[in-house]
RNA sequence: GGGCGUGUAGCUCAGUUGGUUAGAGCGCUGCCCUGAUAAGGCAGAGGUCGGGUGUUCAAAUCCCCCCACGCCCA
């Protein structure tokens, strides 16, 4: 797809031309001005010097364009201060200087390491909507910007720009070099972020924003560790991680995933690179029984460190005799078969099969002798014995797995279940220790073949094969990765899990799904958190350990604290990073002549984001916001991507509740990915989205904001974003709001209307307008407002852009194509005069209360409305914004449902009756004798009474016969109400069923006279059936919405002629239209034809009706051929005969 | 491999405790209307409701299996 063209609406005189059939054409030239030369009549600053009148509209533009309106308005805000003073009023409310309520917002931080894109986009909004709706509701809500400073991923982006990778390489450049190369790299995008934010009206306050890396926020978050500390949360143990042995360094999941990637062959899936492996099956001799266990193993290097075997509990197996050799053996014996299938061994004799249980508890002797003294420890068997464990699978090998706690992650729970030591020989390099005696300097995968030979030699081989497998690789040097368990800190989560369960269920998530399901799983399953990295740019760990016993720890709570302990003063602890707190020793106070020194670890930095609603106001360290901070969580309201429910939400959630046991948020909105338009993730390399500032500069930011939050990402689904989509938002969303207003400033200008005070009151004040149209678009507005406030107040945000174009349907296509003439400048006599007022005061009264309930959504153009609508008209000072104004009240006593299903009917009316124009090919400028509604429903009946003339006036007829008997018009069917039958007839419901779809008129008719009927043996009353209706042949007829409407064709020769004027009128006023006259100047003009057409006009009414409608003030019917070319004229057909028409602007 | 979600018209999505003609908007085609609107109205074409199985008088909807896509975890 090529790329799209901008929306541009230009006025009339560029408009597209029209031919005289009332056709549009495409062939007229536009006469606007190309971009960027365009007149400034659009925007907002050069509008109120030289066109804004002392209380009175300002003219709308020529040309809406929606990017420059958007410009001029964040000037505007700028030079007003809006935004700060909306912010101001959540600053001051929050920490307590004013007793505004609060509404509290906590503003998850972004990862800074690079320009913000939809996926920021997205949740940005809709952390601008909500904030913006609680400040218009009354509340004031601190919206402070977050920068998510540490981390990976911004140690990556430096490695790569600084050129070392690895740990020995940073350690060789300096922990000092490297984190200042962090600390700068991480702010490079700030200045962009902050353009973008404020270009798509976000607000939020940058000045007093918050970084995880801020001393203060660091020092918050070492109380937090410390507060965990004391309540016995903390502890060391360890976790099986990937190593790199090249790089000598544990590698974060984050890395795994960036290692070598290739299809597999077979599956086609994409997965780790593919490697050749030794596979090997090792005979363990029993020390109970003259037998082996057989165990497989594709890492011999582990072998050394071998203290159990595993088998699963549930699974048979089956002790064999080997036919050739006579050895005798325990395998599972689907495993066996297929040993055997592969020809790795002959034929067996099974001697017994049991259950694994039965193994379980049995001893073999060590492999190795290295650490065979772990055998046994206070005289119970400690290692080497058969256990149970369920992941044991018959996938490979023989159902018997060979463990070594200190490799595996699945080995490492089993021994720590059962209780086995860790052993663990080999070094972060990856090389033997001198423990393994035979193998001590050599590199792990080296020994592999040592170790398979060595076993060989002693008769332990039973196979010996090779396998390719997937296997994670370095990212860096392509090597194989080791796992083993290393050391690390946990926080205990497991004992508060029922607590954070508790709390989840009073949170409030949209989609809620995510609560339950993903969430809650989580939680329920949550584990003891990893809070540790052996990285270099986060916030340090401040656990001290003494360097003679290694028990002897203690953990640093403050700055203040660890001045303390070594002894220098506070003042110079200013920076909390690893380059300033690592030198620091001390001596220890429990271990004499042992000295203290940090352990190497920083905090997972999820630690840090979870701590934001503590860290961001140096809790509890700033005492002038401890209680602010306590009364604050949990926050009202946060909003993220679902990447973070394992992430923010979850880390948030842990510590609110680990440390003052309550949830931290209780509204939160997940929303959801945003995908390219061809359904892929956003790729910079595929270049398959367009970038947002252009789209931003193309449509503006409300149509891209309205856009987004009008789709299914905000209840947590994946969208794919269209560039087409946004521009299909100016027309349908913002367009209609426009147009109506320009409606109202096009008249109110012409007619000199403007408003006064009495139109801005909301409360009961005003005086309610006697018409039922008005009476009718207030209920509307009513409605309207209370379904956006239902919406917001469930955070349910997709739904207000829907809600804001159904109102600008009513207000457009119903309440000002029916008001229209009510505008019109010659009404004459007081009635006239009061009804004017009302429409205007209406329409007015409605446009504000629309503008300012869908301000938040979007925030330009609704500000601009106001400003057009409300500031320029003088009633407000200049320098109030919407966005500072209250949420509308209308009266909610102004709400008639009644009179809506009224409107809803005769609208249906309206439908059908068009409907059978459009099929009988009968023009509705074509006026016809009459129509015929006949409905059962004498709401129906009474409502196309009432608002006879719009009916009239829409179908272009002269009367109207409303009946409540439609038998002759239609044929009447029933069937059965299958779901209030079911549920009463079941299984009989097919038969009787068809027995009422086969009733016939006559049966029906006593059936709706009598309220029941018996069939089949079962009374079926008149409200259990569905009665469908459907016109007789050959009428002008259409059926639905509970009414029969019958048009009238006999069109009488007066009626006819009555057309024929409408026609010329049509023709004129598109005449006029092109030729860019304003709506109420008078013409003079002249009709050049003869026969039909002629003779209309000579008729005097008819005469006076088109001069009347087209604002003539003179008519002059000349001969054909007698108009001039030149100037404003027209030539067409009517019924086939030729007319040319001309007009000239007359005096008023 | 596990958890959660998604799959309905060309596109974006609704579809209630299961109820028999599966809807809307956009786009397309035709017709119509216009004293604000590059708008609007009416209609038409367009669907094996991802596939399969089961439960039921009745399944887009509930069960089970499978496929595809996404996120998270392993």
């Amino acid at each position: 797809m090529g790329p799209l063209p901008a929306p541009r609406l230009r006025g009339r005189t560029c408009g597209r031309g029209r031919d005289l059939t009332g056709r549009r054409t495409l062939a007229k030239p536009c006469t606007c001005s190309p971009r960027g030369h365009r007149p400034r009549r659009g925007d907002l600053r050069a509008m109120t010097q030289s066109e804004r009148d002392a209380s009175t509209f300002a003219a709308a533009p020529r040309e809406l364009d929606l990017p420059r309106l958007e410009e001029g308005i964040l000037a505007f805000w700028d030079a007003h201060d809006i935004e700060g003073q909306s912010l101001r009023l959540g600053a001051d409310a929050a920490s307590g200087r004013t007793n505004l309520p609060a509404f509290v917002f906590y503003d998850g931080p972004p990862f800074a390491t690079g320009l913000p894109h939809y996926g920021h986009i997205l949740p940005g909004t809709i952390k601008d909507i909500v904030p913006r709706y609680q400040s218009m509701r009354g509340l004031a809500v601190e919206r402070r910007f977050g920068w998510d400073c540490h981390g990976l991923p911004i140690e990556s982006l430096t490695e790569d720009e600084l050129g070392v990778h690895g740990k020995a390489e940073i350690e060789a450049l300096g922990i000092d070099a490297f984190n200042r190369a962090c600390r700068t790299g991480v702010l490079r995008y700030t200045a962009q972020w902050r353009k973008t934010m404020r270009r798509l009206a976000r607000w939020v306050d940058f000045d007093n924003d918050y970084k995880t890396m801020d001393t203060g926020f660091m020092q918050s978050v070492w109380w937090v560790f410390r507060t965990l500390w004391d309540k016995g949360m903390v502890y060391e143990g360890h976790r099986v991680q990937p190593v790199s042995p090249a790089l000598g360094t544990p590698l974060s999941n984050f890395e795994v995933a960036q290692g070598p990637q290739e299809k597999d062959p077979v599956t086609r899936k994409e997965g780790h690179k593919r490697r050749q492996d030794p596979s090997l099956t090792i005979r363990f001799a029993l020390e109970d029984e003259d037998a082996s266990l057989w165990a497989w193993t594709t890492t011999p290097w582990t072998l050394p460190s071998n203290l159990a075997l595993a088998v699963h509990p549930a699974l048979d197996y089956v002790k064999i005799r080997v036919k050739d050799t006579g050895e005798v053996a325990y395998l599972e014996p689907s495993r066996l078969a297929d040993y055997q299938a592969k020809g790795k061994l002959g034929e067996v004799e099974v001697l017994a099969t049991m259950p694994g249980t039965a193994l379980v508890g049995r001893p073999y002797t060590p492999l190795f002798p290295y650490f065979a003294q772990l055998r046994e420890r206070d005289g119970k068997r400690l290692a080497f014995r058969v256990v149970a464990a369920e992941y044991v699978s018959t996938d490979a090998g023989t159902g018997i797995v060979h463990q070594a706690p200190a490799f595996g992650e699945e080995d490492y729970e089993v021994g720590r279940r059962e209780g086995l030591p860790l052993v663990n020989p080999v070094s972060l390099q990856g090389i033997f220790d001198a423990r393994v005696t035979d193998f001590a300097g050599q590199y792990v995968k080296d020994a592999d073949k040592g170790i398979a030979a060595m076993l060989k030699a002693q008769g332990k081989l039973v196979d010996q094969d090779v396998i390719v497998h997937p296997y994670p690789h370095c990212y860096r040097t392509e090597q194989p990765l080791l796992y083993m368990a290393l050391s690390t800190w946990f926080v205990r989560v497991e004992p508060i899990r029922q607590r954070l369960v508790d709390h989840n269920d009073a949170i409030h998530w949209v989609p809620d799904h995510v609560g339950s399901g993903r969430f809650g799983n989580w939680l329920g399953g949550a584990r003891d958190w990893n809070v540790a990295r052996s990285r270099y740019w986060g916030t340090p760990i401040p656990i001290w350990r003494c360097d003679t016993d290694p028990e002897d720890v203690v953990c640093v709570g403050s700055i203040a604290e660890l001045a303390e302990l070594c002894g220098r003063p506070v003042e110079s602890l200013t920076d909390l990073h690893r380059e300033s707190v690592d030198a620091i020793t001390f001596p220890s106070r429990k271990t004499p002549g042992g000295t203290m020194r940090r352990i190497p670890d920083v905090f997972d930095c999820w630690f840090e984001s979870g701590s934001m609603p503590y860290a961001q106001n140096h809790y509890p360290f700033d005492a002038s916001k401890r209680e602010y901070v306590e009364r604050n969580l949990p926050a009202d309201f946060i909003a993220e991507g679902l990447d973070q429910t394992r992430g923010w939400f979850y880390t948030l959630h842990v510590l609110a509740t680990a440390l003052f046991d309550r949830p931290a948020f209780k509204h939160v909105i997940v929303n959801g990915l945003v995908l390219a338009e061809d359904g892929k993730k956003m790729s910079k390399r595929l270049k398959n989205y367009p970038d947002p500032t252009v789209v931003i500069d193309q449509y503006g930011a409300d149509s891209l904001r309205a856009y987004l939050v009008s789709s299914a990402a905000v209840r947590g689904e994946p969208m794919r974003f269209s560039e087409r989509g946004v521009r299909d938002t100016v027309r349908t969303v913002i367009l209609p709001l426009y147009n109506a207003y320009n409606f109202l400033v096009t008249y109110a200008r012409a007619d000199g209307w403007s408003p006064t005070p009495a139109e801005l009151d909301d409360a009961a004040g005003f005086e309610r307008p006697p018409g039922k149209l008005d009476r009718w678009i207030l209920s509307r507005v009513v409605a309207f407002v209370d379904e956006l406030q239902r919406e917001f107040d469930a955070y349910a945000l997709s739904n207000a852009v829907p809600a804001l174009t159904r109102i600008c349907d009513d207000l457009n296509n119903w309440y000002i194509r029916r008001g229209r003439r009510r505008y019109w400048r010659a009404r004459g006599g007081e009635a006239g005069d009061r009804d004017k007022h009302f429409a205007y005061a209406t329409l007015f009264r409605v446009l504000v209360s629309v503008t300012k309930a869908i301000a938040p959504v979007i925030p330009f153009v609704t500000e601009w409305l106001f400003q057009r609508m409300v500031v320029d008209t003088g009633l407000v000072p200049p320098g109030t914004s919407v966005h500072l104004s209250r949420w509308p009240a209308l009266p909610a006593s102004l709400r008639d449902e009644a009179l809506e299903r009224e409107v809803a009917a005769v609208r249906a009316a309206v439908g059908l009756g068009l409907a059978v124009r459009e099929r009988e090919k009968l023009p509705v400028r074509r006026p016809l004798p009459g129509v015929t509604i006949a409905s059962p429903d004498a709401g129906v009946r009474a409502a196309v009474s009432s608002m006879q003339d719009d009916l009239l006036g829409e179908l272009n007829v002269k009367q109207l016969e409303v009946a409540a008997d439609d038998s002759a018009l239609c044929k009447v069917t029933v069937k059965a109400n299958f779901k209030l039958l079911g549920k009463r007839l079941g299984a009989r419901m097919k038969e009787v069923g068809a027995a009422i779809a086969a009733l016939d008129a006559a049966a029906i008719a006593r059936l709706h006279a009598d309220g029941a009927i018996v069939l089949d043996g079962e009374r079926i009353a008149f409200d259990e059936v569905l009665v469908t209706r459907e016109v007789l042949g050959g009428r002008a007829a259409e059926v639905g919405e509970g009414m029969t409407v019958v048009l009238d064709t006999a069109v009488t020769p007066e009626l006819r002629r009555e057309g024929l004027a409408r026609e010329l009128v049509n023709r004129v006023q598109n005449l006029r239209k092109d030729a860019g006259l304003e709506v109420s100047q008078r013409i003079a003009l002249v009709v050049s034809t003869d026969g039909d057409l002629a003779s209309v006009l000579g008729d005097a009414n008819l005469r006076e009706l088109v001069a009347a409608e087209v604002l003539a003030v003179s008519v002059e019917v000349v001969a054909p051929g007698t108009v001039e070319a030149g100037g404003h004229v027209a030539s067409d057909e009517i019924d086939g005969v030729p007319v040319a028409l001309a007009i000239a602007v007359a005096a008023d």
